[in-house]
RNA sequence: CUGGAUCGUUAG
């Protein structure tokens, strides 16, 4: 086990953590049960990604002074697992945390972190399972746990159960705070329910709770959610009276909903004021505008943006890039976009699965089926899925183009490979 | 002084 792990550190070293699972792979294989140390070093190779070098080393290091390494070192390995979105490893981890040479009881903390992370991918079962554990090993659960789950439960309309845990709660004496009544305000303004958030904005003050931009900025896009763009600018200008100065969001959720309802003027307009307020604009921003621009056709405004950014200092990101190659394809600028994307990858950004949709898309109503399909099989040497989005562009393009025996082809693949239609 | 939850942007 020892030498596998050194060998898995070296993976790490070389920023090959492909090998470092595959290698893992084969160890659980050969019936290996993996300890504390060699999740260790798998985890910490992953979370710092870029660093990888650096966290073999201090790991390495940790490993030869038998570093003591405790509840918070496992709480930021499980974090970064979890934000990785590798829940597998992180309940592994979790598991793993009593057996280790120093054993470490786990808390509220790393339970929370997990069960979070479950909720995040719907797994919501799995989460309560969790938090049921926790009673068993007399974790008590706090604001946080509580507060995750009932994120979980509401992105999935189960408002009865968070009630349920709501209440729970309450009678606990563990008090919701700040942060659970914006989760609330949020998850009803998402279900269009703006004026029971709004209700509920006012039950926190009453608890003496008092609501952050945040919570306004939630209001505010929701308002805007429904269709009620004059309510949001109101809650907009009330934010100073409140003690409070509206921020980056605020002013990019209305921008954002000036240019979906096409009045990317007075989007402008807002954008031109913010460094008049002395805010920073963030790419958030930019690319808000510049997808804005596109929508309307105006592709050499959201050109002139793009430039802009770069010489205020901030990065174009995936987001920068899909927003442009969208607009020029959709602006029967196909080729540009093309070149968009090589522009893309040769300064280093990766395209993610939403850029390889809009090309496919492209392609597709350009009535250049085969190129779309070529593009279609990269997707897997990128390291990406196709999902629904991508196999939905895909089997419109046949069938529009009368392939449907294709079409049909790639509605079986995408079932079998677990991917639903909708 | 170390680890956890909440708001804004892109594709059918």
């Amino acid at each position: 086990l020892c030498t596998l792990n050194i060998l898995l550190s070296c993976f790490c070293h070389l920023n090959c953590m492909g090998s470092g699972f595959s290698l893992f792979g084969n160890m659980l294989k050969c019936g290996y049960e993996p300890n504390v140390i060699i999740l260790m070093t798998l985890v910490k190779g992953l979370c710092m990604d870029e660093k990888i070098a650096e966290a073999s080393d201090f790991f390495l290091k940790m490993v030869e002074i038998d570093y003591p390494y405790n509840e918070v070192t496992f709480g930021t390995l499980i974090n970064g697992l979890c934000k990785m979105g590798n829940n597998r490893m992180a309940l592994r981890l979790l598991q793993g945390m009593e057996k280790g040479g120093r054993r470490c009881s786990p808390d509220a903390y790393v339970y929370s972190m997990v069960i979070d992370s479950l909720c995040k991918d719907g797994l919501i079962k799995e989460a309560f399972k969790l938090f049921r554990e926790m009673d068993g090993k007399q974790i008590i659960q706090d604001v946080v746990t509580y507060s995750s789950l009932i994120r979980g439960l509401c992105n999935l309309g189960e408002w009865e159960t968070v009630e349920k845990l709501f209440d729970e709660m309450c009678e606990r004496g563990i008090l919701p705070n700040l942060i659970t009544f914006n989760i609330l305000v949020d998850a009803l303004c998402k279900e269009r329910r703006v004026e029971e958030a709004n209700h509920l904005v006012g039950l926190m003050n009453q608890r003496g709770v008092e609501p952050d931009m945040i919570t306004y900025n939630t209001l505010i896009d929701g308002y805007c959610f429904t269709g009620q763009m004059d309510v949001a600018m109101k809650i907009f200008y009330s934010i100073a009276s409140k003690g409070h100065e509206p921020n980056v969001v605020s002013y990019s959720t209305l921008i954002n909903w000036f240019c979906k309802n096409r009045r990317v003027d007075e989007a402008m307009q807002l954008f031109r004021q913010m460094p008049r307020k002395g805010l920073k604009l963030d790419a958030v921003v930019y690319n808000v505008l510049i997808c804005g621009f596109c929508q309307v056709g105006r592709i050499a405004d959201a050109k002139d943006l793009f430039s802009e950014m770069q010489v205020h200092g901030q990065c174009p990101d995936v987001v920068t890039f899909n927003a442009l190659m969208d607009g020029l394809c959709k602006n029967n600028c196909l080729v540009e976009a093309l070149k968009m994307f090589k522009q893309m990858e040769n300064s280093g950004f990766r395209p993610d699965i939403i850029s390889f949709s809009i090309l496919i898309n492209g392609l597709c109503k350009a009535g250049e089926i085969e190129s779309a399909k070529k593009l279609f099989k990269c997707i897997s040497s990128n390291g990406l899925q196709p999902n629904v989005f991508t196999y939905t562009v895909l089997i419109d393009g046949l069938c529009k183009s009368g392939l449907i025996g294709e079409a049909v082809g790639f509605f079986v693949q995408m079932e079998e490979k677990g991917c639903q239609p909708d």
